[in-house]
DNA sequence: TGTATTGGTGTCTTATTGACACCAACCAAT
DNA sequence: ATTGGTTGGTGTCAATAAGACACCAATACA
């Protein structure tokens, strides 16, 4: 049964996170085409038929926004009857995390950054899929060590720190916050690197991703 | 674009977990047809064209399994290219948490309950959508009060921790698992109701939902 | 030279976690 | 009636983790 049915088309939607200038930011593309033609969207379109859905966000998001080799992952498929207005569509949504500092230009002219605080009116159901991501990223963020995927490769603790702050919608102590996230040892001090400014030097710092592997194998468990 | 590809089909596929003889159960249902005909599978069919994804998970899960109104939510969407011999199906899978012991008759006489540790052989990519739910579940088990979904109304302390130690793998102390639920307060104790035995007999409890949705209203987190 | 700005550090108090052992109440068998 | 088997129910203490808190350092720029 099912294979003489009227199909849905099946596309996906990538929710975009970026971090700049102290805050967290989302890609959007100007639609240029009906329907909401000029209202801002989530990059994203349709899944071929000869490739994964996996495969189709990460083909989009090259297509549409120029990104390649970022954090992509599945966050959830959304199926309302009237998504779209013209016809039945499936969404498969992802959220990907890019170091905004290595990627500065979009690719798309059509492509612009905004503060998840603050996006413009968004087509279809998009502003639900952004809000679903951001839960999502505010709840992996806090288990996972997926926050480096928004720092550049050195960092400082501050940066990663106000990276937190503006992720969790918090503020952190400075001396806890550096106690905890050392004591894990998963950052690797860069000796003689240093980040400079109208100010004190700050040491640099990069995330040890073999090092988080190995330990994950054998139980622990990132936390804040 | 798009509207003119050939389009993959969408299902939905359930991963029904029950919790009997201190043990973690899914349900399965033996197929009649081809393929993978005489073989295991999640019960699962095609969504239409006029219900929301949720509505055909619900209407697949009463139709395949006689269960209604059971804790379902959305797992995951899985779209590998040839996970259907027959065409492109693209699978939006659910897992559901049923009390089992009030609905100890699973309708249809094809389904049958099979302790998650060792399945049968299942069709598809059945197996790895088990895998993925039953991951699932052991990740919120430990900070969403969902245990309760899988007992009766009324269960003893011992009855949640065989559920909680089942699910996680692990074994706990009785004392401090006891202490640390209570200390929740949200477990009303139904005075004066025995779980009668061989035994000496249980205090009877039941979850307060009502109170945890006000408690996680006012910023209260539920964990292990 | 001094002022503004961010970087970097340690202690102490309090709260949380985790280890641990015994008696109680019931049923069943003798 | 007594005994043995089985599960129910309870509190303390030690170790660890979490959280509050303030000052000096290094640089750029005026």
């Amino acid at each position: 049964m099912g294979f003489n049915y009227p199909r849905a088309a099946i596309t996906v939607d990538c929710v975009v996170f970026g971090f700049d200038e102290g805050e967290l930011k989302v890609l959007l593309i100007q639609r240029g085409i009906a329907p909401f033609k000029g209202k801002w969207a989530l990059p994203g379109g349709f899944v071929r038929t000869d490739e994964t859905i996996d495969q189709a966000a990460g083909r989009e998001l090259l297509e549409e926004t120029g990104l390649t080799n970022v954090f992509l992952e599945q966050l959830y498929t959304f199926g309302a009857v009237d998504r779209d207005p013209r016809e039945r569509v499936v969404s498969v949504a992802y959220y990907a995390l890019v170091k905004l500092c290595e990627h500065p230009a979009t690719g798309a002219s059509d492509a612009a950054w905004f503060p998840v605080a603050k996006p413009p009116t968004l087509a279809f159901d998009h502003a639900e899929i952004l809000k679903t991501g951001l839960s999502r990223l505010r709840g992996k963020v806090r288990y996972e060590p997926i926050g480096f995927e928004l720092l550049p490769e050195k960092f400082t603790l501050s940066q990663l720190q106000h990276l937190y702050e503006s992720v969790l919608q918090t503020t952190l102590d400075k001396r806890n916050f550096r106690k905890r996230i050392l004591s894990m040892e998963l950052l690797v001090s860069l000796e003689g690197e240093l980040c400079s400014g109208a100010h004190r030097p700050a040491q640099l710092f990069r995330f040890d991703a073999e090092k988080y592997a190995a330990l994950k194998e054998a139980g622990f468990n990132f936390e804040l």
